[in-house]
DNA sequence: TTTGACTCCGAAAGCGCTTTCGGTATAGTT
DNA sequence: AACTATACCGAAAGCGCTTTCGGAGTCAAA
């Protein structure tokens, strides 16, 4: 069976290639009778246009790419499948497909944007876990391929984004922790060249500010963004003479390995030490306890990330895509009222 | 700054595109010097080319596609990072890339899979979570596409493939059970149409036939690989007037669904009722108990399925690229002897 | 000097599609 | 009846690259 081209289709139906293209693509020039023979012929032969050929002639990908940061293979997991899959939806409708890549290192990274966007491979990109001075931005900028990113910058005001008001979840957790009578309240935090890590820990101050509370540097730690991370985070706060009665982590994933350290020194979660972690992962339900945690509406996150660059991509103002969405409090039981031994 | 392409570096050095194409493609036609004098100016001036008219004249893609089965988002998070990551990292040395698409429906995807591959997009697939029967494999066989599969099917003679021992490796975990005195062994396993699932639940009851153990029936149990389907599966062993002493769960966020289940029944896993998993995620070792779980070696099932497939792209037999690595035990502390109450 | 063998590059034909432009047939006007 | 307008399709250029082929030079051997 020889490749089916416009070719053939010529050949088989006596028109020219340029008149069956236009006929597939809804020109107004093609009679209707002449469209229907078209289309019919279409089917019977299975034809399909090349992709190369069509992206070479129109110059259009028609395909976007999302740019993994390295190292990221780990931390991302929780959200990763979720927004891949809110993604490829958007694109879906258009039918345009999802290019993935993974860096191995920083420069790496921009290494690879270059290369998509040079080579016509992608006409728009995604970042995710943006850094609050994030050289990609400006690189993209200055290839002039339209962009979104997941997640904002410090100054964020000339692209377009997606993002969720991590100060206000985290002055959200704290307020909720203060309502339960807490005031010593620890906050383990991510690396501080995330955004999003050094806004959650702006919100635990804030929050801790609004209710006069004084902030105690030795409750604030760093961690990785892992399990392990939390874990030891947890086990350098147990090992205080002054203990916190509550904790706040910056995602769920710390927030398990928090928990187990508090198993270990024979505490429980939600007694002595409550814990509230970010993201709401459906996996903190069966945790033990089950985790109370910030919830972050990731089903939709991806799809309008996806929806937002396709609009930049057909020209829109990217400052007209900047889009903020709240978590929410999602109590399960890792969170009570302080314990007075 | 206009696009730089063949024709403006032809204009800049004097040659013809066709003498630059040859020199940067290393052609062993073109002297020493002429290819210096290409590289130099291909570096000055940020020379990079055009990806889809390169795949159009070379007929070369150089993509290969992943197509993720529908409803996956959730199950797949434990291994959809590591596996991108093996994927991509295999592809990156050619500097090829990698199409992500997620299907919405069975059908769909066999559309999915049409259309990738009919119009060029593609030249090599990989699926995951393969079925008894999967259609699939039919389909891209009719097509003439390479293609790997994660995952065997139930006649897999004829085609590349990478897969775990699943029949071992439920073996294995039954004699470890066996080994600490265990005869009421419970199975929690998933959808049989999953030829892993499938696999599993043969492995466990080989196991029990090995120590001459008869099967239970009621000790079979299906659920939905999620916590929430273990949760559910457990709740209705623990409703049993004789209870099992261990559990052993097609998956481990099963696992960690049936933990919680006998938590909060009063239990507590390891001690009245042992419970192994299987993947080995990170995450498990941070559940309560730390789950004993049958661990895959995921890191290098990505890469080792990304050059698989490339050896098939390049023209080996796919029957010279069948891969069966075995899982192994990693012990933590959701199992125990048998506890004589 | 002629011949042969190389070396190196130019010329040109594609890859398969899109899109503009122009031309013919038909319909609609006066 | 002649003229303008409209509907519809053919012709051809072009997207940017690859690859084959042949030919002009060079050099050594005969």
């Amino acid at each position: 069976m020889s490749k089916v081209n416009l070719k053939a289709l010529s050949k088989h139906l006596g028109l020219t290639e340029g008149t069956i293209s236009r006929a597939i693509n809804n020109y107004p020039d093609i009679s209707a009778h002449t469209r229907q023979r078209v289309m019919k012929a279409v089917d019977e032969l299975g034809y399909r246009a090349n992709s190369n050929a069509r992206r070479l002639a129109t110059g259009n990908a028609e395909c976007i790419g999302y740019v993994l940061p390295w190292q990221m293979g780990h931390i991302s997991e929780p959200f990763l499948g979720e927004l891949l899959d809110g993604l490829t939806s958007a694109l879906s409708e258009r039918q345009w497909d999802l290019m993935l890549t993974i860096s191995k290192s920083a420069e790496d990274e921009l290494a690879i944007i270059s290369r998509l966007v040079q080579s016509g491979r992608v006409n728009g990109l995604v970042i995710s876990r943006t850094l609050t001075h994030d050289p990609r931005i400006d690189h993209m900028i200055g290839l002039g391929i339209p962009f979104v990113t997941h997640g904002r910058t410090s100054k964020s005001d000339n692209h377009a984004w997606f993002d969720i008001d991590n100060i206000q979840a985290f002055k959200d957790a704290v307020d909720h922790l203060v309502g339960l009578d807490h005031e010593k309240i620890a906050h383990i935090y991510g690396p501080q060249d995330y955004n999003f890590a050094a806004q959650r820990k702006e919100g635990y101050r804030q929050g801790l500010a609004n209710h006069g509370i004084a902030l105690n540097p030795l409750f604030e730690v760093q961690a990785d963004m892992s399990e392990k991370g939390g874990f030891e985070a947890m086990q350098y706060l147990l090992a205080l003479k002054d203990l916190p009665t509550a904790v706040v982590c910056v995602s769920d994933m710390v927030a398990l390995g928090v928990m187990k350290a508090i198993r270990e020194a024979g505490l429980t979660p939600g007694r002595e030490i409550s814990v509230i972690g970010y993201d709401g992962l459906p996996l903190g339900a069966h945790s033990y306890p089950a985790l109370t945690t910030m919830s972050q509406p990731l089903q939709t996150a991806g799809k309008r990330i996806g929806e937002m660059l396709l609009g930049v991509i057909d020209g829109d103002k990217p400052t007209d895509h900047q889009e903020l969405l709240q978590a929410s409090l999602t109590r399960r039981q890792s969170d009570g009222p302080v314990c007075h031994p």
